[in-house]
DNA sequence: TGTGTGACAAAGC
DNA sequence: AGCTTTGCCACAC
């Protein structure tokens, strides 16, 4: 994949990111709209099954949001989970996914319909 | 090399 | 239904 696709992808600043940061948050480009995966979900996707913890830190440090909609990234407990800016990073997650037809409850933050609107099928990486 | 750091996850209680 | 370990991984220093 040439350098122009990669940004075209991800957004000009992700493609600086470390190559694991890159896979997911190509991996992250093509969970459509209205739908959710977890973050362990994506590690899998991005080629290192069980890191989804480093999913996590490739979220925090996102630099397009736009291009790479990491508010579709939630928990494996059907919980949205965290996003930047704190309490009100949340409530700004809630919100997007809500614009997008995927509602949450307010009081337990848990994804209602989760297990139906939970996507998988990755396309397999070139 | 080794250590510390998380937007996680599964298991134990 | 919750809370607390314990394990996990890629990355930065």
């Amino acid at each position: 994949m040439t350098r122009p696709d990669l940004e075209a992808e991800i957004g000009e600043d992700n493609a600086d990111a470390p190559p694991f940061f890159q896979a997911v948050y190509r991996a992250v480009h093509r969970i459509p709209r209205g739908r959710v995966a977890t973050y362990g979900d994506v590690a899998a996707a991005a080629g290192s099954p069980g890191a989804a913890r480093a999913v996590g830190t490739a979220m925090s440090l996102n630099q397009d949001c736009s291009k790479v909609p990491c508010h579709r990234v939630v928990r494996a407990d059907g919980t949205v989970g965290l996003y930047g800016g704190g309490e009100a990073g949340v409530a700004r997650k809630i919100l997007l996914l809500r614009e997008e037809g995927v509602e949450v409850d307010a009081a337990t933050r848990r994804i209602r319909g989760f297990a139906r609107l939970r996507f998988t099928s990755f396309p397999e990486q070139a």
